[in-house]
RNA sequence: GCGCCUGUAGCUCAACCGGAUAGAGCAUCGGCCUUCUAAGCCGACGGUUGCAGGUUCGAGUCCUGUCUGGCGCACCA
């Protein structure tokens, strides 16, 4: 709809510079289509008379008349209108509102998504070092990377999920040094417990499994324990793979899949690390001093130089960070999308310098970022500090277990990622059945409910009849519902463009309000079979829309409630 | 001290790359079930968008300063 009354509009502009009335070399600014936020202001209003006024030296509201006078003949808009300081106000005919009406149910699961050139994104989210279950901050990357991954996948990206993790760095020799000491009947309250040892109940449990010799599977591959709780190496891989495992039942839990599991180690044991610092050194961008190697990324905008290879010849984690971040270029993801808590944005500068300095061909804003605030969690009116050291925790299968997969989900991805967010989980759980996302889901259910009670109740539903009748669908509540429903493609382009799932849940709050209003004011089932069928129609496009809308959410869509 | 993010109704949050009278939910108060699910609908109450300047036809949105809260500023990950 918006791209059609874009062409209207550049045509009468053409139209205007033809005779003149404006100059024929004008720069065409970056004027705006927008929904109209009431409805006396019509369905679309566009600013490009106000912008116009300056360059062309005329009043914005006369520019406007001239320009609505040049619009050329369409059945799209039914009536213009000059408001304000000159906006130009469309209102657009019934039959726009009809003709998207069909295109729902032709589209049906199709209908909002688009397609794209089919190119490569590699989305990374998640990552946590397996050190310890996830926990609510984790959920809340798990549900802004899992949604930006489908809102993607609806406007055409080829979309590649990816968990990075560390199974190999100084926080494992911690892991792997807690369950020996559990396992050798050491608790954390003794004087011989390890210094930075993971205090948690978890720990005890892997100790347990690991001198009861189980087997794990994580990550395509078992591991195997053997019981010796003086083999480091052996309890280090059975621990990784059992806290692996446990992640992945959480995010199954939450509906949570990736494509890839990449892990740090394999970035030694391929040479990426290497081939790292041997391209940076060729490059000429780094130094030594004090024994140690460094690359000058302050040459690429970062704030000081950074130190890849320690004086005791390790590397520091910024460079397989850097290393892991070319695979991905190397692996010909035209786009990478790094969502992170924003505790570690102090990494991206030096990472894009990294980058940059390789001289491969990384564009500068390569990969783009997603950063999520800390979520704090609020339990009895007080806030549970999370610690893995210390055990005490909120696990994310804490709060699935307690306030329901969608629930969580919807929680967690109903606000813009770069604010905090309070998580109240006696909030979340005695509103349970107040929450949004029921809001949402009983919209749904109530449409599948009255399909389900029409021929019971002796009614028959005809689409095609309903189709050839949308003219029946007069009063405001029905129009309310058709412009709701025919913003969705909009909206899912907007939030996939700004990388703003939250737009979704916020417009699906409105759709399904814009129904339940309808719902309390009609009734469908009616004796007159023409009213009946349209609006039916309507109501089967309603559902098509709430299923398309909550399934870029990751959300069910219940027949019953 | 420097950098990033944030500050909007009592609380939790929106506001479509500058638009018209800043919107929802929760809470409070008042209405609506012999009719398709009341997990719903309608109404009322509630605001100097932290503060002070600036940019322009127009600012919650952009710029400068300032205050508040969070995070980051390692040869830790």
């Amino acid at each position: 709809m918006k791209e059609q009354l874009r062409e209207l509009i550049l045509q009468a502009i053409q139209a205007l510079q033809n005779d003149a009335t404006l100059p024929a070399d004008l720069a065409l600014p970056g004027f705006v289509i927008e929904r109209a936020r009431s409805r006396e202001h019509g369905d679309f209003a566009c600013n490009v008379a106000m912008l116009l006024a300056k360059p062309a030296r005329a009043k914005p509201r006369e520019l406007a008349e001239k320009l609505v006078a040049a619009l050329p003949a369409n059945d799209l808009v039914a009536k213009v209108e000059i408001a304000g300081p000159g906006f130009i106000n469309f209102f657009l005919a019934a039959s726009a509102y009809h003709a998207e009406l069909r295109r729902i149910l032709a589209e049906a699961d199709a209908y909002g998504r688009s397609t794209g050139g089919g190119k490569t994104v590699g989305v990374e989210f998640v990552s946590a070092n397996p050190t310890g279950p996830l926990h609510v901050g984790h959920g809340r990357a798990a549900a802004i990377g899992d949604c930006l991954s489908r809102l993607l996948e609806a406007t055409g990206w080829n979309v590649k999920r990816e968990f990075y993790y560390n199974d190999a760095g100084v926080q494992i020799a911690n892991l792997a040094v807690s369950v020996q000491a559990r396992a050798r009947g050491v608790t954390p309250d003794d004087s011989n417990w390890p210094e930075n040892g993971y205090r948690g109940d978890y720990i005890a449990d892997v100790a347990r499994a690991f001198l009861d010799r189980d087997a794990v599977v994580a990550d395509g591959e078992t591991a195997t324990a053997n019981g010796d709780v003086d083999d480091l190496d052996a309890i280090r891989r059975f621990a990784v793979a059992s806290l692996r495992r446990e992640q992945d039942l959480d995010l199954q839990a939450f509906g949570v899949g990736f494509d890839t599991y990449f892990l740090e180690s394999s970035l030694y044991s391929d040479g990426k690390v290497e081939e790292t610092v041997r391209e940076l050194v060729a490059h000429g961008h780094t130094y030594e001093e004090g024994g140690a190697l460094w690359l000058r990324t302050t040459e690429f905008g970062d704030d000081k130089d950074r130190v890849m290879r320690k004086s005791d010849g390790t590397y520091t984690y910024f460079l397989p960070d850097v290393a892991y971040h070319l695979s991905k270029w190397q692996r010909g993801y035209e786009r990478a999308i790094t969502e992170l808590g924003s505790d570690h944005h102090g990494s991206l500068a030096r990472v894009k310098a990294g980058l940059q300095a390789l001289n491969v061909g990384i564009p500068k804003n390569w990969p783009e970022y997603v950063l999520h605030q800390m979520v704090t969690v609020m339990r009895g009116g007080e806030e549970v500090k999370i610690s893995k050291r210390a055990g005490s925790y909120v696990t994310l299968r804490d709060l699935i277990d307690e306030v329901g997969r969608d629930a969580t989900r919807y929680f967690l991805i109903s606000r813009k990622s770069d604010s905090q967010l309070v998580f109240d989980i006696d909030l979340a759980r005695s509103q349970s059945n107040d929450n949004p996302v029921y809001y949402i889901q009983y919209a749904h259910a109530r449409v599948c409910s009255v399909l389900r009670q029409a021929p019971e109740k002796g009614f028959s539903f005809d689409l095609a009849d309903g189709l050839a009748h949308l003219a029946r669908l007069d009063n405001e509540h029905e129009q309310i519902l058709l412009t709701e429903l025919s913003k969705f493609p909009e909206i899912v382009e907007t939030a996939a463009l700004n990388l703003e799932p939250h737009l979704v849940a916020g417009w699906l709050r409105e759709l399904a309000n814009a129904f339940h209003t309808y719902y309390n004011s009609h009734q469908f089932l009616v004796d007159d079979a023409a009213l009946r069928n349209a609006r039916l129609a309507l109501v089967v496009a309603t559902r098509q829309v709430l299923k398309n809308g909550l399934g870029l959410l990751g959300l069910g869509a219940p027949e019953k409630m």
